[in-house]
DNA sequence: TCAGGACCAGAACGATCATTCTACTTCAAC
DNA sequence: GTTGAAGTAGAATGATCGTTCTGGTCCTGA
């Protein structure tokens, strides 16, 4: 019944999964329309490249993690509870849900060419976050809140890489210590 | 004069340099070998699928390593120097040889198979590197040097993913200061 | 009723993929 | 002096790549 297809839907779902799971060159359109039921035509009406599919899975990403934080910032006053919430959703991420690491980093890694619109999501990805991260870090009244959020970020970043790589159980307890060491947080 | 081939180095090496630039599934054999000045036929005699380039590149990346550990730690005496200067070479690598992130971790990104050949050199590489680190921590007289070893590994891996993706110059500081907060060090 | 858009089914495009092959040259070793 | 390994050159394999196309079905809105 919805009026906005749901050919596309399918197809955003689909390529999120696959691309994940199992990388993006690696993954033809055949496989991709295959699973999600529709048709090469279908497809290219939606997108006009698969590069195209690809920065669309990321901006959906992108989108999620940012609705993600404008929720939590709305159920919660304390901006040290904020932050705090912070480490703990990156910490349930990294252990539950992205488990083959970050979809930006690994997309990255597949396009060199940092003027490609794939490279240009990511950009636009990292920068909000790193400021958003800023936002949150000097709410919560820590010194220096430029270099703790660059600091963050490095750390989710490893947090990721490391628990697709190590595992979480490894890599989870190394990086809430090490994020509240740096922010200057007591246990 | 060389008895070993020179053929096969060759191609090893333009394997190097072109996985680690633009990517594993995103360059074919014919890319490959042309650029090494070599045949598909020489190419199959040495490697007996890309796949097994790959896993050599990976190798290679790994003994290098692991040569530079080897001699850092033959130069040095001191323990505490010696982990100063790993810290400092890292920051080095990061900002004037691996700009493009590491590799183990980029190709990691690409196979999503743990028991392929390409993921056990990562897994292997990883396993040497967390366990030198917790020598070299250990040897600084640092307390609880395997938690140590594995916040630097884990700095490392951002480190490497950061000066990519940011550039080294808003990454590199943020490495150092965190990596000597982490083991205890002062500036 | 019928026009048009959304979608399906599937063939076809040229390019490139990894891999294998034949045929010829070069050179060192026995 | 000959055998054989190492290499070159380049065609050929079948599969898959991203993309386009033809043709038909279904459903909705006017």
């Amino acid at each position: 019944m919805p009026k906005e297809s749901t050919a596309r839907e399918r197809l955003l779902a689909t390529a999120g999964d696959i691309f994940y799971r199992e990388g993006i060159h690696a993954v033809g359109v055949d496989r991709l329309v295959s699973e999600a039921g529709v048709t090469r035509a279908t497809f290219y009406r939606y997108f006009p490249s698969k590069d195209e599919l690809v920065r669309a899975y990321l901006e959906s990403e992108d989108v999620a993690l940012r609705e993600l934080f404008a929720s939590a910032g709305a159920a919660v006053d304390d901006p040290a509870e904020l932050l705090e919430l912070v480490l703990q959703g990156i910490a349930a991420d990294v252990s539950q849900h992205h488990t083959r690491g970050c979809p930006f980093i690994n997309a990255a890694a597949e396009f060199p060419d940092a003027a490609h619109p794939v490279r240009v999501a990511v950009r636009t990805h990292r920068d909000w976050f790193e400021a958003t991260l800023v936002e949150v870090v000097k709410a919560a009244g820590i010194a220096a809140p430029e270099s703790v959020a660059h600091s963050l970020v490095l750390l989710r970043d490893a947090a990721l890489v490391g628990s697709y790589l190590d595992g979480p159980d490894v890599v989870v307890p190394s990086f809430v210590e090490t994020a509240r060491t740096v922010a200057g947080i007591s246990a």
